[in-house]
DNA sequence: TTACTAACGTAATCATGCC
DNA sequence: GGCATGATTACGTTAGTAA
């Protein structure tokens, strides 16, 4: 039924593949097992502590409903009942789209209607919609403008990737909303090449392109820079979605390295746009967040996680209640959260204590080296500049909470909703395991990744702009 | 080569904001 | 209240990784 379509032809249509380390997958099992219905707030929090994309740790809890219902745990042990993600936890407030963002979307649509992950960041930078949203903002779109030519109950991906895929060419039913015109500025948006997809965007940023990235704000490269800056003609290559070594020779993308979406998969909610006093710019209303999770996209350094200040981290909240002393571990692994350099020793991971108390016993230092959830960071020039403790690094890290923040000092906050599910039911035997995680999965004493291969580093340097190159 | 699983697609449905 | 549309879920498929 639902065939992914995926163009074979479109190297980088993808996200690049995460690999989840066994400090993650962990982590994010325990909390599956306590609720594997999350809300915005807690996704968001996981996410942000474990060092991932909100958008990420969603798919994850999906693919994991799946693994789980296909195993024969009958996913009536779960059902989502209320309150267990957290209280009220909401789901994502309603991303605000406005008409000028709308129209860029709908003229993106009318060229490709299955942008890959490089097309969608870019148009998230040019509308300052996170790119997940653009995600959705497309899935809706194509569901309810068929492609004309309805072949099959409503499969409009049926031309899949072999002619070109979709690049409807069709102007598919101008939503009434939008401005339907979107006026001619088009920009050539190779369907086929997102990443060359956006030539000038300059050109095609006419509309008072509200863009200021405040890329998980640590990254702080593209921070306050309009658009313009974009424009810089990207190599293909260089584009790759999460920014890792690049496999061929060309350099980094200059601008990848702004990329948020593409550059800082820890980011909080992703959503750290906001086109300050621009009122064109989706002004997500970010969910009061209780905890922060508001991706509020401060569009400055604002303490982005509004709320706890590096303290309540959920897994100090896991740990709290799983009674795990408060290490101080330093296993800056999971530290990654906006900008946190991860591998920057000294900070406590609560994935190490949550992982010690689920009684997982992943390495002590899961995180000790860029991994995983670093690796995306890597490409974070802005990022490592903050890990590298530079004194300009804007980032919401340095004042605002490493995630990772170790003992934190007394929470104000109440016990959390979690440190009673926990109580409640020790993850000790983390029966999780099961499902798709062969034993070595976790990684159990294997993974203690080190500081920084030279290769990493290598790559770390390529990631920067102006950087020859991994090849050079 | 194979198993696992992240990423992504559709379809259906719920939820929210605006008229 | 109705409509448009963003968000979420289930389910199927594709493809990257690690064993």
């Amino acid at each position: 039924m639902a065939r992914a379509r995926v163009s074979p032809e479109k190297p980088g249509s993808r996200r690049r593949r995460l690999v989840l380390k066994p400090s993650q997958k962990d982590a994010l099992q325990a909390l599956f097992q306590q609720n594997p219905y999350p809300g915005i707030a807690t996704r968001e929090r996981l996410a942000r502590e474990l060092g991932i994309d909100e958008s990420r740790v969603q798919v994850w809890f999906q693919n994991q409903r799946r693994r789980r219902s296909k195993q024969s745990r009958p996913p009536s042990e779960h059902v989502r009942q209320e309150g267990e993600g957290g209280p009220t936890e909401a789901r994502r407030k309603r991303t605000v789209i406005s008409p000028s963002q709308t129209r860029i979307l709908v003229q993106a649509f009318t060229r490709d209607r299955f942008p890959g992950i490089a097309a969608r960041e870019e148009l998230a930078r040019q509308t300052g919609i996170p790119e997940p949203r653009i995600q959705i903002w497309f899935q809706n779109r194509r569901a309810r403008h068929p492609q004309r030519s309805p072949s099959g109950p409503g499969n409009g991906r049926a031309q899949g990737p072999g002619g070109a895929p979709a690049t409807t060419t069709t102007p598919a039913p101008e939503d009434r909303r939008a401005p339907p015109a979107v006026q001619s500025t088009s920009p050539p948006l190779r369907p086929s090449q997102p990443q060359e997809s956006m030539p000038p965007l300059a050109a095609a940023a006419p509309f008072g392109a509200p863009t200021f990235w405040v890329p998980g704000a640590a990254s702080g490269v593209c921070v306050g820079q309009p658009l313009m800056i974009f424009v810089v003609q990207p190599s293909p290559a260089a584009l790759q979605p999460s920014g890792r070594p690049p496999p061929p020779p060309q350099g980094a993308a200059p601008w990848a390295a702004c990329s948020p979406a593409v550059t800082a998969p820890g980011l909080p909610g992703q959503g750290a746009i906001l086109p300050p006093g621009q009122p064109e710019t989706h002004i997500p209303r970010w969910p009061e967040s209780p905890s922060g999770e508001g991706t509020a996209p401060p569009l400055e350094p604002q303490p982005q996680a509004p709320s706890l200040p590096s303290s309540t981290s959920l897994l100090d909240e896991l740990l709290a209640a799983t009674g795990v002393p408060d290490t101080q571990a330093p296993s800056p692994g999971a530290a990654a959260d906006e900008g946190v350099g991860p591998a920057l020793p000294g900070a406590p991971s609560f994935l190490d204590e949550l992982l010690a108390a689920t009684g997982t016993p992943d390495t002590p230092g899961p995180s000790l080296g860029p991994s995983a959830d670093e690796r995306a960071h890597l490409a974070l020039p802005g990022e490592l500049l903050a890990a590298a403790g530079l004194p300009g690094s804007p980032g919401p890290s340095p004042g605002s909470s490493p995630v990772v923040a170790g003992p934190h000092p007394a929470l104000p906050g109440p016990p959390s909703l979690l440190e009673e599910i926990l109580a409640a039911t020790a993850i000790q035997d983390t029966p999780w395991s099961s499902p798709g995680s062969p034993a070595g999965e976790e990684g159990v004493e294997a993974t203690l990744e080190t500081p920084l291969s030279e290769d990493e580093y290598q790559a770390l340097l390529d990631m920067l702009p102006g950087s020859p190159g991994p090849g050079a």
